[in-house]
RNA sequence: GCCCUCAUCGUCUAGUGGCCCAGGACGCCGCCCUUUCAAGGCGGUAGCACGGGUUCGAAUCCCGUUGGGGGCACCA
């Protein structure tokens, strides 16, 4: 195991917009692994400055995503800490108080350019083949020059004064990373309306936060040097400790075809997932191998096997597509794993969900579902097919229906004689249990009309369970009961047609 | 357009100069097991983007090309 330091400081530090979704599922994950293989400090922090995107309702999603995944943190909402509030919205009165700051020390300039004259300009830069960023026109503005502007009515907004120096940092997974001045123009911290700015807002709180380690998704690496020189003139003005977090910039979480999951991309949202019965384990798991693997031969491990191992220098430059095959794979491989009783817990939403199960499960109810489960979960791959494989026996039996398709292809004439001998040999078993069950069945359809296994059992199948696809026959039939198994092979019988 | 960044089977990856005519996993294709579907077992398919260097030796180091991605906001 790597070396471990329990200074680490990192944070996981969303935007409360739209629904949670993978690609900030594994960024919260690598944060929270590294904090936790180091003994080091998770602070969670909610960056919701922009009032018109934040919503209350994202926020509570958040939480909830997060405690549904298992992560804990240190510091931060509910929880409080040295260094709250921990959503931004409460920290204005900070922010302000850092901008006029950095005003003052000469750091940031009033700018009363307006939105169509960047625009123009930006276009003549990009015609001219110059990089396309802010061009410096209002870093040195005369006094006559301001009292115009400020004739005009115009508002300006505060924008940083980068210096003129190359800047380069080590970054985490990438190695050494450089940047010219001409390329990272100076850039707006403070809207025009007085409202911070994530440019501002999120330096300033991991400066006061005294975070160690920042590591983020890729789109931010070209902001990288921007906010390293407004830690530097933060060190200067007195805010945080003075040191520079290190950076490390986890690589995309891509979808289908060659674009970044988006949080608009269905495929995307954790919700989906959840809904589905995916397991925290499995999707943790498989997050965890995107830019990441434990060993060169064991994909399936879990959270705690992660943690131990995890190093943040591991971690992949290369962005990666999240594959569905594989995810419910690992799912299916962490269903495998969960203890019976766990497992049987886990799968009462999903049957709650359609109805299936009322919202206060009777004790019959439960112990029913507790023996169902065992032959559904090695061939489950997401939570929610209980609902396929096991609905037969919870279904009211005046709302039991064939899956129509299988039905046809099953029921046909020739499922007469199948039917009615197995009616009779169920009817005349003394003892209905799985192993006389079968042996009566084998006896009366194979050994003595001759059929095949396969042709005798589909047609009873479909008939007890309503598909093609279930869980093992004769324990079925055993859980369902005698009563109603006949009734359900009686029906089908009559449904049947005609030879 | 400018800047940054990435590049091993279809996909995720192992690989940090000799252990690699490249290992694992998912997928896919066969076969076995079998009351269905899975699971499991066995076998197969398929890759170092290209071109130059450096070196006794390169998937691994350097340069270039090509291709992908991102940034260039009073979003985060």
């Amino acid at each position: 195991m790597a070396n471990t330091d329990p200074s680490v400081r990192v944070r996981f530090c969303p935007s409360p917009t739209g629904n949670p979704h993978v690609g900030l599922v594994r960024t919260a994950l690598f944060n929270w692994a590294f904090a936790r293989h180091n003994g080091g400090t998770m602070v969670f922090r909610i960056e919701d400055t922009d009032s018109a995107r934040d919503s209350e309702e994202s926020y509570l999603q958040l939480l909830d995503a997060m405690r549904w995944l298992g992560f804990d943190w240190d510091e931060g909402p509910e929880i409080g800490g040295p260094h709250a509030p921990y959503r931004q919205s409460q920290r204005m009165d900070i922010y302000a108080d850092v901008a006029r700051r950095l005003h003052e020390a000469g750091h940031a300039y009033h700018c009363y350019c307006s939105t169509e004259e960047l625009d123009a300009r930006r276009e003549a830069a990009r015609a001219a083949g110059r990089p396309s960023g802010y061009d410096g026109h209002c870093r040195e503005l005369t006094d006559d020059q301001v009292a115009v502007y400020k004739l005009e009515k115009r508002e300006p907004i505060l924008r940083f004064r980068m210096p003129d120096r190359t800047i380069s940092f080590d970054d985490l997974v990438r190695g050494t990373l450089t940047f010219e001045p001409e390329n990272v123009p100076d850039y707006g911290i403070v809207r025009a309306n007085g409202a911070p700015l994530y440019t501002l807002v999120n330096p300033v709180d991991d400066a006061l936060m005294g975070i160690t380690h920042v590591l983020r998704g890729e789109d931010l690496l070209s902001s990288t040097p921007r906010q390293i020189a407004l830690y530097a003139a933060l060190a200067e003005i007195g805010v945080g400790d003075g040191g520079t977090p290190r950076f490390g910039h986890l690589p995309y979480v891509m979808g289908e075809g060659n674009k970044k999951l988006s949080k608009r991309d269905p495929q995307a949202s954790l919700n989906l997932y959840r809904e589905r019965g995916f397991i925290p384990e499995g999707l943790l798991n498989y997050l965890s191998l995107l830019g990441w693997s434990l060993s060169p031969d064991d994909d399936i491990f879990s959270v705690e096997q992660l943690v131990a191992a995890f190093d943040i220098a591991d971690v992949n430059a290369n962005p990666a597509r999240f594959d569905l095959k594989k995810c419910e794979h690992v799912n299916a491989e962490h269903v495998r794993r969960l203890a019976p009783e766990d497992f049987v817990r886990r799968l009462v939403p999903y049957l709650q969900a359609p109805g299936l199960l009322p919202a206060e499960p009777t004790a019959e109810q439960l112990e029913l579902l507790a023996k169902v489960a065992p032959l559904t979960q090695e061939r489950m791959v997401v939570l929610s097919e209980i609902v396929t494989m096991a609905g037969f026996l919870f279904v009211d039996p005046a709302d039991f229906a064939l899956d129509a398709e299988d039905a046809a292809k099953v029921l046909t004439a020739d499922a007469r004689p199948v039917l009615e001998a197995s009616i009779k040999a169920l009817e005349e078993l003394a003892d209905f249990s799985p192993e006389p069950i079968q042996a009566a069945l084998r006896a009366a359809l194979v050994d003595r009309l001759g059929i095949k296994p396969k042709f005798a059992f589909t047609p009873l199948r479909v008939a007890v369970t309503g598909r093609r696809v279930s869980p093992p026959l004769f324990e079925s039939m055993e859980l369902l009961g005698r009563p109603e198994t006949l009734r359900r092979l009686s029906a089908a019988l009559a449904a049947v047609p005609a030879a």
